[in-house]
DNA sequence: CGATTACTTGAATTCACTCAATGGCGGTGG
DNA sequence: CCACCGCCATTGAGTGAATTCAAGTAATCG
């Protein structure tokens, strides 16, 4: 499949449009933001933790992470990213990249440059609370992440990672039934929720044996969200999904509101 | 001790303006940013989850934390917030407050309406971007917490985040020979890294046992940092500190910068 | 001075880890 | 088409780090 910049535009466009609602002007503006995409194998590092950014990237297909090693050598994976997400967004004003971001499926990745995102950033302040929004949406689930991986047991942990993960799926449409693409190896889980890998693999069938889930090479399932949530203890408030009131954040908001592309949603990501 | 409001400006053009210089304009905004103070006992809620924004705040003096209760009731705090910190900015463009702050020590806050920041950051682009990045730095302290919880033992664990508050409080002016301030109870400490209080006992006796750290009362003391850092697997690069050259972010930068107001640093927090 | 809170220490337990071996699936190449 | 290899997942056994429970000490405060 091939996807083309305006494209990508349209992406932004949708997600951001729930919560502000942009002018023609600014939505123009990132329209015309350069964007080239690029495919990635699984397990390519997209960055790395020490480099200074140029470039930003959206996620247009496939699964990334965000990393860190120890200095024993242990993985840890701090932010799972899905199409749709901006995951070096942080970029845009911090000099160095803090963590490393890997392809964990093949992925296709529109890259744009930080400068002209800057320049976008001054000139619609509305757009800039955007993108900013974005990355506190980021941090938001940052913080839950230390919760879940500090004081919730495995059985727990998971639970409540698979939760969210379905959840943020369902926001851009990549559910159907219960069930998503999954091709996620038990080991990056591992690394995501502070375990080991033998561990998940043990975990894993509790939540099987309970029923709470189905597992196949390269799907999910899960047959009752309501029953999952309660295992992981899951309360999606920290998502801040839903929140169009937001949109008074502008209350004199400018000129003509853009109606929202909606076609572009379902097709967009399924391959 | 009082704090008028035009100080607390000046805490807050002192923090940015090694990254960003300032115009005149800008400063005098950011001056004319009404502000009210107010003390906190320790233990006592400053903003609660789930309620709905109007206002900001800025620790002036004491120490602060954001934390979250699971469903068991044990307690998780994700951040630890000194003077000059501004711990709920997050909440400037969501609309539910995902976690609770609390003083952990005798605090002087200084609150701000939201909607005053919001139109500041609509009118300066660059005071936008000043506050941005302060929620960037905090979004990668949390990535380096996720690691530091997630993938160190808690030796290791407490070491990194001692020496991480030690690196913070030096940045504001609060450490004098490897000592500083430090009223936080080690059930505090253990709510930060994910331990059992009794666990923390035991691991900062072995540190102090290795003659890494000296505890009393009220203070602590790092006899050699380079030895903790080494013992903390701590590298300081997350926390974005000494980042001068990110002032090139606008290049073709406004008017006159100011020049710093120096003597507001030493004499600010100490109480 | 008694009450409360913070810290320490010991003992037993448990959750999760490491090490190690095995089984399954998919791709590759003879 | 089958054999082989590599990756991933599973399972068992033994270990270990951190927990809970419990008791006791030290410091602080009204």
């Amino acid at each position: 499949m091939d996807v083309s910049p305006s494209y990508l535009s349209l992406l932004l466009i949708r997600k951001w449009e729930s919560v502000f609602s942009l002018s023609e002007e600014e939505t123009q503006a990132i329209r015309d933001l350069p964007v080239h995409t690029m495919v990635f194998e699984s397990n390519q590092d997209i960055v790395r933790i020490g480099d200074c950014p140029l470039h930003s990237f959206l996620v247009l297909k496939g699964f990334a992470s965000s990393y860190k090693l120890t200095t024993v050598g242990d993985r840890q994976i701090m932010a799972l990213h899905i199409p749709g997400d901006i995951p070096d967004l942080q970029n845009l004003y911090l000099k160095r990249i803090d963590c490393s971001i890997v392809s964990i499926t093949p992925c296709t990745i529109g890259f744009f440059q930080l400068e002209d995102l800057r320049h976008i950033c001054e000139r619609f302040p509305r757009i800039s609370a955007a993108f900013w929004r974005e990355t506190l949406v980021d941090a938001s689930i940052l913080r839950e992440w230390v919760v879940n991986i500090g004081r919730r047991d495995a059985y727990t942990r998971i639970a409540h990672l698979l939760c969210e993960f379905l959840v943020r799926l369902q926001a851009v449409g990549l559910v159907e039934n219960g069930t998503f693409h999954f091709p996620i190896t038990q080991a990056n889980l591992a690394d995501a929720t502070g375990i080991s890998a033998v561990h998940m693999s043990r975990a894993l069938k509790a939540l099987r044996e309970n029923g709470l889930i189905q597992t196949s090479r390269m799907h999910l399932a899960v047959p009752d969200l309501e029953r999952l949530k309660e295992a992981g203890e899951f309360d999606p408030h920290y998502l801040h999904l839903e929140e169009n009131a937001a949109a008074g954040f502008f209350s004199a908001a400018g000129s003509k509101a853009t109606t929202v592309i909606d076609d572009c949603r379902a097709n967009a990501f399924r391959g």
